[in-house]
DNA sequence: ACAAACTATGATACCGGTGTCATAAACCCA
DNA sequence: TGGGTTTATGACACCGGTATCATAGTTTGT
């Protein structure tokens, strides 16, 4: 029997390749290679002797190899700009949700949306590593350079946005109702009784920023209200902008009741300069974020936020790639929704 | 002349191949390999003339190919447990700013120390992936399983880490010196005239919840004092945990002027704890962390902390991988000092 | 001046998989 | 019963690099 060929094979511990399964199976590799692409034209009999060496002796396909031969890699890059950012670090942990036991690995890969290389060493890096996949995340998941690269390189991608496309493309997206979801903060401030209602926006040009303060106007309209250009101000989405946007509107002689910044970065920000202003939350100031990260939680009073599902997202744009081509969703959308806490209150 | 032949090819803009530099050089393939990898034996008229053709059509050798051939890949794989930690997301940061341009990638890959399947999970990715190299963040990098493992697959590491390995073995390591940094902090609140003061531990049994405890005891022998039992409680480094350690000690008759938290994250659930309790800091309650974490800054009062080089230590562990074995420290340490911030004060 | 040693280079095998195509065996239908 | 089709399998080349070893050309020692 080969039986002792293979007991003599498990003694060796050596990691196993596709001609050791073939030689033991008394088969050639390519019938080997058969069984595992699921090839559908291997004798039921042969692939059962054949998947009974595999699992004897442990054997796993090379991922270099068999990369080099399909001219491809196993691995999916995750493609963002301003790693600082928490729905940065939730995404990548939703990537890794869904990527766990596939057998592909999470290459991350941040970048420049401001440099001159910025779509270069994207390319450079997609190319070389010859990537299964790419998730890309927002801010530059709306960049038009980045998605005709994508598409120029033929790789699948999925992107992860505050906007649907507009014209649609090869690419994938996932998507959640930012709007929606700023539009609820409008109408709960609203519905407190706030009249005197400030507002910081997002950097311009992101998609975010235009949803998210699109949503709150229509939040705020819904009541006969709308943001007064006299409370709005600009911020990057950063706290110490934030910080900056919150003290210039709150010194405004008109002083607001409540404040809703476009993420929680920022409201966290407007939280420092309402302190320094001697300023009680939600006493004095009534303040809403967007993102709902955990941040919001641990600020002293938990911050009323909007809900971005950014790690089911990104596990969402992740799986997606996975799955064959048939059944994939040329878009996924996600609930966004307020989660009311203890800074927003009556006037 | 092969001009033609070079410009001909440039025009088809394929991916170059060491084959086709190999042609058009004139050169056997092998040669070309040997200038890639700087072997000396090639004569400098020959390097010259195909380094001339790499640079006009852009060779770039295929990972794949070459790690294939090389028995390993060009991928540095970033494991942790714990992926909610901000100093996690720092040394990622630290990681992919040493990798930059280097060539290699890095692969990030969560693992739960307390699986059963731990230490199968890891020897399965780094088999599997070859992988040229590995960084270990705390807790893990302390654990003897996983340091075990890593010098049975012969695989290069570097462990960053609190503490020093008792036992020299084959890997490397990035410390910094933490209890000299908590020794400064319990100096501080003495200094700052406090005597009540309370102490919030680590988890049991991580090196770092330790060496923290034994440096801020330090600090405080050094005036005399000592941490008070009645005043100390164990938290597991998450807000949550802090938050809950904190009431406990703050509800003892003998209140603590002053709290020392094993880490940001749970002096910022102190903060939480205070404020539940009408204390304000610090004119009530001096509050002082570990880690100098981005929250640090964006609490109010802005927290008093000792500052853990995360991004720094993790740059300087990437780099160590990608150096010659000859010019690699066995040990990097870093300094860890006192930031002194608006959340302590005199009593 | 000639054998010995050293240099630069190439031919060929190999890393561990997949693609192409040929072929033997099994099946079909008249 | 025989020729055509289908099915399962294997031989061999190939993906794009590196290792081994042979070899022609050059240098060295005496």
């Amino acid at each position: 029997m080969s039986e002792d060929a293979i007991e003599e094979f498990i003694q060796r511990r050596k990691k196993a390749t596709i001609n050791d399964v073939a030689r033991l199976a008394r088969v050639s590799k390519k019938t080997v290679s058969r069984v595992m692409n699921k090839s559908p034209s291997v004798r039921t009999e042969t692939r059962d002797s054949v998947n009974a060496i595999i699992d004897r002796i442990g054997f796993r396909p090379d991922p270099q190899a068999r990369g080099l031969a399909f001219r491809r890699s196993f691995l999916i890059g995750l493609i963002y700009d301003n790693p600082n950012a928490q729905y940065v670090v939730n995404m990548q942990m939703g990537a890794l949700d869904a990527l766990r036991g596939s057998g592909s690995e999470l290459v991350v890969h941040p970048c420049d949306l401001r440099s001159e290389r910025f779509i270069e060493d994207i390319r450079d890096f997609i190319e070389l590593q010859r990537l299964a996949g790419v998730i890309i995340l927002p801010p530059i998941s709306e960049d038009r350079r980045l998605l005709a690269l994508l598409e120029e390189l033929e790789v699948d991608y999925v992107r992860v946005s505050a906007l649907q496309p507009t014209t649609h493309s090869g690419g994938y997206a996932v998507l959640s109702k930012e709007r929606i979801g700023c539009r609820a903060a409008g109408e709960h401030l609203a519905q407190l009784g706030h009249r005197q209602i400030g507002f910081i926006a997002g950097p311009e040009g992101y998609a975010s920023s235009i949803e998210r303060r699109a949503g709150f106007r229509e939040g705020l309209q819904a009541h006969g209200l709308d943001i007064n250009w006299e409370l709005e101000a600009q911020g990057a989405y950063t706290f110490e902008s934030g910080h900056a946007a919150a003290l210039k509107i709150l010194k405004r002689p008109n002083r607001p009741t409540a404040l809703f910044a476009s993420n929680d970065e920022m409201a966290i920000g407007a939280y420092k300069a309402a302190f320094e202003l001697g300023l009680r939350i939600p006493a004095d100031l009534s303040i809403c974020g967007y993102d709902d990260s955990p941040m919001a939680l641990r600020v002293s009073p938990p911050l009323t936020t909007v809900n971005l599902p950014s790690r089911d997202m990104a596990r969402a744009a992740a799986a997606t790639l996975l799955a064959d081509e048939d059944d994939r969703k040329t878009a996924i959308i996600f609930e966004s929704g307020l989660v009311v806490r203890e800074s927003t209150a009556k006037v």
